[in-house]
DNA sequence: TCCTTCCTTCACAGGTCTGTGTAGTCTACC
DNA sequence: GGTAGACTACACAGACCTGTGAAGGAAGGA
């Protein structure tokens, strides 16, 4: 537990951050204006530009937070798991039912950058590096489970986990993380299954 | 080849339409104005509200629009490609290739959703059944091709698909629509070897 | 000739947006 | 007592937002 960015922050700008967090993500990023963000954070707009220089330094701060706090519950999740590669990477599914189950409005970063699409904004650079960082999570576990092709299995992982999320929330399928996550077990069981043999069960033949 | 929407448009409609549709995807749907698209068109705003009577009323139409003319690229390309499961999905995926060739700034359905909150907004019925429309689609071609499960397969697809919608346009990897392919590939690979032939590669073998 | 459709011109209402300038208060600490 | 930091209060600039009202021109069909 290192101590936090939100730890240094000031009173008034920790209710800032968590208000603008929450009118950010459910409202999206263009529909709240920093008027409205320092009336509910029972602030001026004055101490608001002070804290954080512009709107778009705030919107930073947001994503950063979220990515501080997700990244946290994952690493977290990892640790418990068991060791072997298929509870590990189920973990971070479980992460992933837990989290949407508190953010039915989908992947801040996608829907952010989604708001923002000059590739120079700072933000870009945050969502760009969250994706990676999962994608070399989930290698990492494959690499050290002894499967060959991890990176490739990796991309596989990563790309069912951000469509879950797609398909929860702009799709409105309640179930695509399960979905997500049986495909997912499929995937590394045959990855698994493909360093001794080269057979391969398919992803939805038999589990346990 | 019905006749479309679009033609049905007077030329001032369909000049305002194609406009919105680009500055909407390519800038965001709060971020541009309807002073902008109606300059842009050559067009008063008076035109544009008697044609399509407010903004949300154009964003509808922009997204019916692309949804019509992505549809039509699945169609035909599912009916250009060869009879066998394998053949016909991959299909689908190219023309993932192609559209995103043409369209770096992700699924316009994504974006919107991330830009719409409101449930009740006629825009997410269009988003739902997009996603929706393209999973049948899937479970179409399975079923014709003898797969058990193919709900769970088709839903295994649609995730695929859009996970590399998302990682390509706010991941940033430019391989995330090929490896998706190679990952969708392996997957019905999977799912028909489990109903009859054996032929099973590995999840990441080659691909023609 | 009459009528409809499409579109133009232009002013305007009423609001919201980000961001700044000035002045002053309260609290904690040295 | 002095000082620094956090914050309030509030007006204001200048731009942009969606949407409407009133009046009229031009083309084509009945």
């Amino acid at each position: 537990m290192t101590p936090s960015t939100a730890t240094t922050l000031t009173p008034g700008a920790r209710r800032i951050l968590e208000v603008a967090s929450s009118l950010f993500y459910e409202r999206g990023i263009h529909a709240v204006g920093v008027d409205t963000i320092a009336a509910e954070s029972g602030v001026t707009k004055r101490t608001l530009y002070d804290r954080f220089g512009s709107k778009d330094g705030l919107v930073v701060a947001y994503l950063a937070e979220r990515d501080r706090r997700w990244r946290e519950l994952v690493v977290d999740a990892l640790e418990a798991a068991a060791p072997d590669p298929s509870s590990r990477v189920d973990a971070v599914f479980e992460v992933l039912a837990t989290w949407t189950a508190a953010n039915g409005r989908g992947c801040s970063f996608v829907n952010a950058a989604a708001e923002l699409p000059d590739p120079a904004h700072p933000a870009r650079a945050l969502i760009r590096e969250e994706k990676q960082w999962l994608r070399e999570r989930f290698a990492d576990v494959l690499t050290e489970g002894g499967v060959a092709d991890a990176d490739a299995v990796a991309a596989t992982l990563l790309l069912l986990h951000e469509g879950a999320f797609v398909v929860l929330s702009a799709g409105q399928d309640p179930d695509a993380v399960s979905e997500a996550r049986q495909a997912a077990g499929a995937v590394v069981r045959a990855s698994l299954g493909s360093a001794g043999d080269r057979a391969g069960r398919g992803p939805h033949g038999s589990t346990s």
